[in-house]
DNA sequence: GTCTATACACCGATAGAC
DNA sequence: GTCTATCGGTGTATAGAC
């Protein structure tokens, strides 16, 4: 009788090929640019050739939709760290979630530009690659809740906020800090139109 | 003696035809989305053929760059009449000069990323197209500056917030009211913030 | 000066041989 | 799976007609 194998050595390897694309994107993204990326380019990269990549992708749009899968993935991580270490008061848990989405999104600027979209035209992400976007917003969600913060408006205007202060900041001071120094401020006056006491 | 014409028929006829290829630009950035504008397409709608554009504008870029101008000149005269129109007290005027500044964007999204980029890529504006941006900035800038807002802190702040606004109204309910609603409420915040009275 | 025809290099994508 | 060859589309350069 023929003993079944415990692992699909194929199936590995294909991921492992996938990833391999998608890190070489990734790199291309951040060099050049995150709509100058060509198939050709990254195709190169791995030792392949343009064509060769719709064996793993049935399309770019379906690389940029990995990436961008990719990238909520890695932001959901750091914000559930940030969440789970919840500090005293509530102005304080609240800083410490704009401080590190913030820090996040403006340390990689094509990364960014691929999670907010705008950027890539024809790009609407898949539902499947939307869940990591989605539960990261819950925990920003549930980490406001914590401090009693549940108002639609109130999660709304905190987005707004922290989503105005990072685009300003990449887009009139990469890499500076004007806009990151009004961060706890922005926060702070927040707090006190939700009569958070101080 | 032969008498010298008063008008030049021939830079009329110019700068008609200049205005003929932008007003079809914006056409069509409306209709398919600004990055979607193809040289031919415009062409076609005013009548030559592609290359011909080369005779009025030296590169797509170009064409981009006028239509830069054009949005932050409307945007101008815009603005300038809501700061001369100054209402009573200073979050009066706080909130008509970022209600109109926020109607004004979210009323045109193609015109809206094209006045902010990002979305289309090799394009930096010219100085030249730069100069009515500048020189709104200087109308919001004069027009805090009556009700004592001088700091770039401040200044800075209340741009990020008005437009992270704007920015989360077209991603997530363009046409809608969801942040648009919000807006006097941040603005009354930020009013707070400083120290003004109500 | 204004426009056309032609051409080029590049892009994403597909077909089919191996 | 990966290749070569190729397709339709893009921005753009240039030569030449009028």
């Amino acid at each position: 009788m023929l003993a079944k194998p415990t692992r699909d050595r194929l199936a590995e390897r294909r991921l492992a090929t996938r990833r391999e694309i998608l890190d070489a994107a990734w790199q291309l993204a951040r060099k050049r640019g995150l709509a100058q990326v060509t198939l050709r380019d990254v195709a190169a990269d791995v030792g392949m050739r343009a064509p060769s990549l719709y064996s793993h992708f049935e399309s770019k749009t379906a690389i940029y939709d990995a990436m961008f899968a990719d990238a909520w993935s890695e932001c959901l991580v750091v914000m559930r760290a940030a969440a789970s270490s919840q500090p005293g008061t509530p102005r304080e848990a609240m800083k410490l979630i704009a401080r590190t989405f913030f820090d996040f999104s403006a340390s990689d600027l094509a990364r960014y530009q691929l999670m907010n979209q705008r950027t890539i035209v024809g790009f609407d992400p898949s539902a499947e690659s939307y869940a990591p976007a989605v539960a990261t917003l819950d925990v920003l969600r549930s980490c406001l809740a914590e401090h009693h913060i549940t108002g639609q408006p109130d999660i709304d205007l905190f987005v707004a906020i922290v989503g105005g202060l990072i685009d300003a900041q990449l887009a009139n001071d990469p890499g500076g800090e004007r806009w990151r120094g009004l961060l706890d401020r922005a926060i702070d006056m927040l707090a006190d139109n939700l009569g958070i006491e101080p």
